[in-house]
DNA sequence: GTCTATATTAAGATAGAC
DNA sequence: GTCTATCTTAATATAGAC
């Protein structure tokens, strides 16, 4: 611990912003080794899996800020459209809004392990979960609110391509505007 | 051309395929020797510029295949509902049923030269400008138009990413099913 | 726990034979 | 016009000093 110069919450942050970014294939080592200050030996001795693992943990990383600021607001106390307009506003910053990709899609491109698959698949399916839960509680059938999840994360992960391959964040900003009513409105 | 033993068309083709699946920087010159049979000499005698010029040359093919199978439809002749029933079919064939990615989307993740992310951008913009086209003839405002085509891009292009994470093509099927209502009706 | 140095492999790219 | 052979560079990965 006495000569690290920086910490494994802020490596992740690294990592994560460059392989949403460049995707898994586009990020080497020595990038990661450049943007976090510390060598390809040490990453090594962090994750003796060398990219795979890094990757990995990123994606462990993102499933649990998923948990904490997804699931957890969508299922905790308030109305479900103030609980939905939290989320919103998260997922506005976690995306910059709109001109950071959504790593999950970035990194489904293949390349990375099974793990890394297997991580990204239970991370969206755990979101959608999330919203069709709400939709549920706001008086949506099972399948109604099923749709209406896949909706939102269409619409979602779509607007962030768009702005992507357009350079223009407009799209997004009206998919999030929509998301409550997407979610609550029965 | 006498010891050519693959058509540039059909090397496209295959070169596509690779891209779409697994990005720029997932694609290796050895990979498109493998794929297409030749070896990576001959592929630089065809395209000097290397994997910049191939991947540019498979954006440019796939714009003219949109412009073929998507804006000449849309504009031709025919019900506007009908017109649109017929390119939702044509893009079902050309992403297999959803199951594979879209060669816009992937490569706009950064790696290739600006040219291709200047060909890809307007590729989409082309395709969205079909589909505005279209919205209005039905009757739609210009705005409103705009905001139907860029729904209809957004979660085609949604829908695509689900398949991809979840290996499950019902938002994609659902998502066909909706454009003939969403570019048509007012 | 991080570093420098290096081994190994694979990538992009070119020269010259056929 | 495609091939074999080779060059150069950059990637992953490890050994061993500090």
């Amino acid at each position: 611990m006495a000569n690290r110069i920086i910490t494994d919450e802020a490596f992740l942050i690294t990592a994560l912003d460059l392989f949403r970014t460049y995707g898994f294939e586009g990020v080497s080592l020595k990038q990661l080794a450049d943007a976090t200050g510390l060598e390809k030996a040490s990453l090594y001795y962090r994750y003796p899996g060398g990219k795979d693992e890094i990757v990995l943990a990123v994606a462990t990383a993102v499933s649990q800020w998923l948990e904490t600021n997804i699931a957890a607001p969508l299922a905790g106390p308030g109305t479900p459209r103030k609980r939905v307009a939290c989320v919103v506003e998260r997922l506005r910053e976690l995306y910059c809004g709109g001109t950071k990709s959504c790593v999950i899609d970035v990194l489904s491109i293949p390349g990375g392990s099974p793990e890394l698959k297997t991580g990204l698949k239970a991370a969206m399916q755990s979101w959608l979960n999330a919203y069709v839960e709400i939709a549920k509680e706001c008086g949506l059938t099972p399948v109604q609110a099923r749709h209406r999840a896949e909706e939102a994360m269409v619409r979602f992960e779509g607007s962030l391509v768009l702005a992507r391959v357009l350079g223009d964040t407009s799209a997004f900003d009206r998919t999030l505007k929509l998301l409550p009513d997407l979610l609550t409105v029965a």
